[in-house]
DNA sequence: CGCTTTTTTGAGCTCGGTCAATATAAGTGG
DNA sequence: CCACTTATATTGACCGAGCTCAAAAAAGCG
């Protein structure tokens, strides 16, 4: 089976009909029969992978496939394992997320990533990704923007683990997590990961996430249902990010 | 002035005089009139800037001027504003690393680089940039690599971070410093950088770095001139490093 | 040689980790 | 659907690592 590729800009993607709910907003990759009329396959009938929550996608130390995948539904966490044993999240991953970056140039993987939910997950193997890179100039640039986004977006998470207090972390990892989350829902957004997980993603102990979560509920700043949350009071949650210091206990 | 871009393998670039000695290990951007059998101009007599310590390559809040920089020689640190005034330190870079990579996309810097001692730095124009990638599909793909370098080296800052004990932190600090160093010198690397800088790295307190520093020297792991260090007992150092508790008082 | 800036060291106190006890949620099988 | 088991969350009491404040020592620097 011969794949041909195309890129589809943001404008391009919109006039397509099976696209336009593609969850990539600058890469978008099209298998088509070369010089065929015939109806174009959807971004959906690529090489997915259906994931129940705790599945692996990879694992620390396997060997590097050649592939990136996309999150297509579903959360997944990223994480390696720190020398105490514990693990370290290094970062919760939603719809549209790109997982594999950090591993271009690697053998082995140095992390794993793990489904927190059943999650779709599309393939992008390297030689399809090369390709369109070569072929299309523009979406080389759009790749380098994806890769410097996701540094930038490493350099805010390093910049989180120095912020002295917990619950100016917490503060800040509710605060990333709304304005991550589709903004129509009201101010709503989800907590698919275990306070563990929570805690390892922000240098914390889940004893100390769980009395920050408290601590913004008592005082009505935080409302919070089974895997989600909301912030009745965001502004003063945003105080609290910004160091406004917070006794823990009442 | 019209320039040609040429991809330099590091096989080809072993054969060119004056770019034997550059730092790029892997991109290599030669200029060179078009068509014309004339001297290669030399890496050296590209666009080079040099600051004296202290000097900033660019602020937080300057316009991307897109374009990126290669660092020849010298040190730099590149920092962030934290919310409580503080300065948080997001790396320290060497000679041979590039600058910028987490500005691709946007509009205004949100790191600032200086210089901590006297430096010289290419500057890489964008356009330089993705004309050569846009030209010649290996470089894409080491260009590629370097984002994903860059990406694993802030997944394990941020590791570090999360490293609770503060010895623990500087001696990782330390290693790595010497893993980067030229190691030709006898296990020896520089410290161009303040302990507050040192502090704001590590998320600790200057004092704390200070106290830490001491306990190692105390015990005699660590011996430290004006503006650097060696580790007579590097062992006993790793050991630390992998979670070892050791007591900062005598 | 004064002056400023950086580094080191000390003493007290606080935040958050540790350990442990509930309490709540999530499964499991009858 | 309920009783039972297991995993996860919350809360409490205590303690120590590291921050704060401050002073002394060392290093730059004109």
């Amino acid at each position: 089976m011969s794949h041909h590729l195309r890129l589809v800009t943001p404008e391009l993607a919109a006039t397509l009909r099976r696209c336009q709910d593609c969850p990539l907003s600058r890469l978008c990759l099209d298998e088509a029969p070369p010089g065929a009329a015939a109806p174009l396959p959807s971004c959906d009938e690529q090489r997915c992978v259906h994931l129940d929550g705790g599945q692996h996608l990879f694992r620390v130390s396997d060997a590097v496939d050649q592939q990136l995948h996309i999150i297509r539904s579903g959360d997944v966490k990223l994480y390696q394992h720190g020398r105490d044993g514990g693990q370290h999240i290094i970062e919760f991953l939603g719809p549209g997320a790109w997982l594999g970056l950090e591993s271009l140039n690697e053998q082995q993987r140095h992390a794993g990533a793990v489904a927190l939910t059943p999650c779709d997950v599309t393939t992008v193997p390297y030689s399809m990704l090369t390709t369109l890179l070569d072929r299309q100039p523009r979406s080389a640039e759009a790749f380098g923007q994806l890769l410097s986004d996701t540094i930038a977006r490493h350099q805010q998470h390093a910049a989180m683990l120095r912020s002295t207090s917990a619950v100016q972390r917490v503060a800040q990892f509710l605060l990333h997590r709304l304005e991550q989350a589709p903004h129509g829902t009201a101010a709503r957004a989800s907590l698919p990961m275990s306070r563990q997980d929570i805690a390892d993603y922000l240098g914390l102990t889940s004893s100390t996430v769980s009395r920050c979560l408290s601590a913004l509920r008592r005082r009505g700043w935080l409302s919070m249902g089974q895997r989600a949350f909301s912030l009745p009071d965001q502004p003063a949650v945003q105080q609290v990010a910004a160091g406004m210091p917070l006794a823990l206990d009442d």
